[in-house]
DNA sequence: GTCTAACCGAGACGGTACGTCCAGTCTTGTT
DNA sequence: AACAAGACTGGACGTACCGTCTCGGTTAGAC
């Protein structure tokens, strides 16, 4: 008898294709660039990657969860980027980090894919909480750290809530962005900035 | 020469029915209100107002504009609102407003068809050009108006941006309502409120 | 006076495009020509008319119904057809209908989309019977009248049922060519109606 | 149809597994009778049968030789069968097998898995061949060794052509069947083999 | 008694086609 | 001329299978 039912299963998981995958992600990345979020679609992008469709709703739920990590895996440069400059001087650091932000969301390169990915996310309550976790937390973290080191060194009133500071300085920028309101240049996040630090200095 | 008949006065231009009109505006609301931007339709627009969708086409050029027209249609009420209180404090009236305006946005009937507005936004920028004219800059200037009386009084900085002064207040609150970033409480508003105006007022 | 707006619709049923119908007819024909039934594809249909799927969708319920009215379509020829010869000999007359019906069921421009209809009507019932109605029983009920003149003349058994005799002379000759049991040529031909006659025959 | 390599003699050829072949010729079977031969997949049958669709792919060309080889197997009990009945009275003896036949085709059990493989033959005629080989043949044999003792008895014309006479009792009932042009009853199968047996039967 | 090659189950892969939904255009007949 | 209705071409959806291709894991003979 050949006694081998003992392992209920092979077990061997899923063998997602590592090639297949990044083809995917790239495809995704330069199709989110060249059109707008409503007009991307899973054809094309399987079309694009040399994929079957089916390759990419094995392993996505949707267009949404696609595009979260096609961006998420184009600015993985980022990852490392969780320290925020430390000179010493809080608005100077924050400045050069706002003006960098800035630029970035004024370059269409970024400004679309990350569009789209935006679009997502305020259509679906699912991926921005995907998104909280996978991108936004890390970097509010870093922008809180740099806060709270500053607020350590008596640069902030100590009863400064920090998680509202950081959406103070970083919020209208963003919102901005989104909505177009207005023209989104260094003087305006130079303008945020300050009101900011002036609301959250420490008060005589 | 067709003789140009659209002479002025008597003219009477395109006919268009204004019940068809109504009920467009009606159903698109309603199904803004049920469905996720993406799946809503112009066909089941067409089909819930009764209307056939050449009448749609012939008077909106896209998805998004019918949107945009329902919701402001809808949210007329806000129309006459375009004055905001002044019992002579600014931050409680402020205050009040900001409590206001998160309760409409906790709110599901009022959350939906907006976020459907804004995804529209979010990704055309002809859209949001419109927005901007028809109901964001009317109801900044409101905002800026009060912010402006409290400046001549004394309450504000004279110097400060009101422009920017409207952002800061509000951004942070749109965008934490945009991208689900944390929940949209009274007591954020008012911590978002304290640190804006603490960095707006007066110095020295 | 309106008058008549009672009348709960337009009624005026639908309008379907002949020049879409005939494309459509005639793409399936020249593809049943070209493709075994399995692999005739709706999407191919459609690409090769010049239509959209859904105008196939809309006006066929399957595959198969739009290969039955392809066929019946191109082979209408057929329908002026409905007398057979008559000379005044039976065999005579049958034999040539016979070598006609062999020549064409040896010729791959007819054999090959009426294979694909057989292999539809193999599997489907109720495209059978609608095939019945529309094709087969007008080409029996004309082979029976031959038949019938025949038996008046005397020229077959008074008693013989012509139904099963058209079947004992068209049945092996249809069910040879279906499935390829032998060849089918003028000669099995000419032996099967010599002896379903020599059967059917006055006895004396 | 097993690949078979017809390797030198001391080699082993391929070790089929018997317990997987016997699982998918079974599956094969059930599914026959559960789905028209179009629906019946190969997925299907490997997941019926516990078996990789690989292994399928090893042995067998396509869907259609396993469906072969599945009612072969599951008709193998017909393979003793090859001597038809033979009491002295051929008409006694062939109305036996005729009633047999008749019942066997109205019967769903049979009628499923044999309608699919002949939708398979129809279509395919590399599978007819195969088919005509392995089940028809030996059939078509035994039928005309029958009548072959009748000829010899004198219950048959001495010149009739055998082959024919097989195809002239059987090809209109199983031209029926399939195309089901009409009730298939004993009758009916009497009607033939009477007007058959007539045209065949010793003349003058 | 290992070694090793073929077979096995499983199932991911690039694809084709399915049948459906909707976009945006066009046509018909009514108001 | 705008309207309700709805057919039209066409693009994309998400699913089912195709036939091919690894994966590990058995499972024989061959060594």
């Amino acid at each position: 008898m050949p006694a081998q039912n003992s392992s209920p299963s092979h077990s061997q998981g899923p063998r997602r294709s590592p090639t297949s995958h990044q083809a995917i992600v790239s495809a995704a990345v330069e199709l989110a660039g060249e059109l707008p979020y409503s007009r991307l679609s899973i054809e094309a992008i399987a079309a694009r990657a040399g994929v079957g469709k089916q390759t990419i709703y094995r392993w996505w739920p949707s267009k949404a969860a696609v595009v979260l990590d096609a961006v998420l895996t184009w600015s993985q440069g980022d990852d490392g980027d969780l320290q925020l400059p430390d000179t010493g001087d809080l608005e100077t650091d924050l400045r050069a980090v706002l003006h960098a932000t800035v630029d970035e969301l004024n370059d269409p390169h970024y400004d679309r894919p990350m569009r789209s990915l935006t679009v997502a996310i305020v259509e679906d309550a699912q991926l921005a909480a995907e998104y909280g976790e996978r991108l936004e937390r890390p970097l509010h973290q870093a922008k809180k750290a740099r806060l709270h080191r500053a607020q350590l060194a008596g640069e902030l009133d100590p009863e400064a809530d920090l998680d509202v500071a950081v959406e103070m300085i970083f919020g209208p920028i963003m919102n901005r962005w989104m909505t177009r309101s207005g023209p989104l240049t260094h003087a305006y996040a130079d303008a945020v900035l300050a009101t900011a630090l002036a609301g959250l200095r420490r008060r005589g």
